[in-house]
DNA sequence: CATGAATGAGAGTTCATTCAT
DNA sequence: AATGAATGAACTCTCATTCAT
């Protein structure tokens, strides 16, 4: 009869998964405590005693993942030969992360959409750390004149706006399809497929305009 | 004493114009039938008379907002005499509704993130109608040679993701700046270089490949 | 099936009514809301709707008591010729509120233990006023030479902590005589005569010391 | 190393100094098993190891003080050769520790409003030794003609409860008089002050009417 | 002796919604 | 057309208490 095992860390993950699962799915308004407590199934309680609160939870939420999305990509990124080869591997782990972890770009969006009502001041710094690895890519293959002047931020909402937007309207495309078959959703597009076409694009954009005029 | 002239049609508008502020600025959750009630400076339980319930109101805050905006790019358009005018014209509006009607954004990308959760089916044919006026300039442009193929809804994710983050982010953009002198998050920008960037880096991806090789 | 008659007056009054009852019997932390409720057969909300908060019915259940028996002691000693017959009356309508309101010497009692926790500023104002309806008294008496030198506060907690004692301690006293008949706690005292002891020992404590010498 | 001795007595005396005075601060409900372990600084759960639940400790609690006061009074009357003295002694050692430990005031009030409806019957006898002890020296007064005869029971809560009251609204008074500087409450009188003035005012009431004819 | 983990039963408060006028 | 009164269902959060170690 092993049932409770009592193994706060193993329980305290149990909630934060869950959590995430649900805060994504639904908001954060539209979840409750309750939900997420028989969902992990734990005692409502036990959320208050580790997280000191709902905000608090959501707050723990956000932070794993921004943490985990930023070490992700650096990660990724680590041995790229080029500006360009970085801007690649950083649009791909953004979307190959997005898509597996589908509750991110739901989040994300939600809370720039709201100015980050729900965070606190720190989670906005690691909202930064993100565009700022972007932002430094795009500095650098500029001075290395591999990149023409751009307005990182529009390049940065140009990638993530897309690439969470494909991410939370999955159903809504597919369903969009069943309707009018001769609308194109791309609702099939696998994750490579709408990574390159979003690095293809960027890149494209950002090319010298010496190229273009040859 | 003519205060209470009970016209039903203002005292409707203004219920609608007041909640469309409070959804757009608090979203769906956080705003209450209350708020909607005592900012527009009626009872309660009108609304209800008024409009079945929350939902309903809703439903119908965001009907509106989707026949004005798709009307207001289908006027701009009118005249253009190439695909490349109509495109810049789609960004143009869309860029020139949001930035005046900053709760749309945020409506809309939290409607996205939700896969419509909140919105009927009626609400999805009009999502659906501004999208296919984009899709149509695509196509016709590809037929004409003048655009590349693309895939029409990753060109309008990126747009509208773009755009609408641009304003749903005004006031976190101001703060980073804030923060940190050296981020630039493009926070003093106005609506039309923001309309420019997006329009050119969107025109230079379509730009049919032999361009580009010459 | 004339249940429901929807009248505000009636429906506050009574739940003003029952809260005053639950609050003096078990206290400000023990009475719920939902006793509160159920004892006026009204739906918890509707406490919420007529009193913000739990603790704005209370504050409102303390302004009405103390506002009560500022009247009805002053009603009372309007016509009264002398300080003493002033006194007097001061003791009598006291003693005889709190014997008839019993649940007024729990409330007091808890609040002047408390350093008013419970209470508002506002309510501050109005426990004073009590006290300087006796203060005035004894200072007038003080200047006729009716009265010796007292300490106002005092002899106001030796009147009101002796009477607000005898009423919240009546069970415990009943109980105690049937423990022990030996003991006697007055327990089958009237209420007249515990006002009259009450009186004769403060006039006599303020007696001028020149009638004692003699 | 020695930090954590682990000795029994030592912890528990800890825990019940803690309990006390929070008790006395914020009154039984307010009061959470937390508070006093985090007070006490040990686990909760220890508390409840040594008493059997919150309730019990607060009757521990209650009883300690309860014999203390008792022990004080009957110490310092020891010696005393008239029944005058010793109700001098009676309401000054009341009166030092009162002020001493001001805690005690306000849980004795506090109960008393209440009729006792946290305490278990022990306490009640307890309670009733302390009356028993003033109450005898009225009765040996009386017989030997020093004192008149009185009702013991307001005699005995004229003095308690106009001292626990000083205690108690020691705040409230010096607010009082902040607020308004020609009302008396005695904000700066000392103990000893209050027990004389207390004490004449009793002696005085008991005084055989014979001395005050003359 | 001592603790961290876990729970059940509320408590205060809010809110969408309805009813009677 | 418009309102105040009333409700039921939830929701967040707290707390006394217990269990396993």
């Amino acid at each position: 009869m092993e049932k409770k095992k009592r193994n706060a860390k193993v329980t305290k993950a149990k909630i934060l998964k869950e959590a995430r699962t649900l805060f994504s799915k639904q908001g954060y308004d539209a979840t409750t405590v309750d939900d997420i407590g028989s969902a992990s199934g734990v005692n409502k309680a036990l959320i208050y005693y580790y997280f000191q609160n709902k905000s608090g939870l959501y707050a723990e939420v956000m932070s794993e993942l921004f943490d985990t999305i930023y070490e992700e990509i650096q990660k990724a990124a680590e041995g790229s030969q080029t500006v360009v080869a970085e801007l690649e591997i950083f649009i791909a782990s953004y979307t190959s992360y997005a898509y597996q972890n589908p509750y991110f770009p739901a989040l994300l969006l939600r809370e720039l959409s709201d100015s980050g009502a729900h965070l606190p001041d720190v989670m906005f710094t690691r909202m930064q750390r993100l565009f700022l690895l972007l932002s430094d890519i795009l500095k650098r293959g500029e001075s290395q004149k591999i990149f023409k002047k751009s307005i990182p931020i529009l390049v940065h909402f140009m990638i993530i706006g897309s690439l969470n937007l494909m991410v939370t309207t999955q159903t809504l495309r597919t369903k969009a399809m069943l309707f009018d078959q001769s609308i194109d959703t791309c609702s099939q597009c696998t994750s490579d497929e709408v990574a390159k076409y979003v690095f293809e694009t960027i890149k494209k954009s950002l090319e010298p305009i010496t190229k273009e005029i040859k």
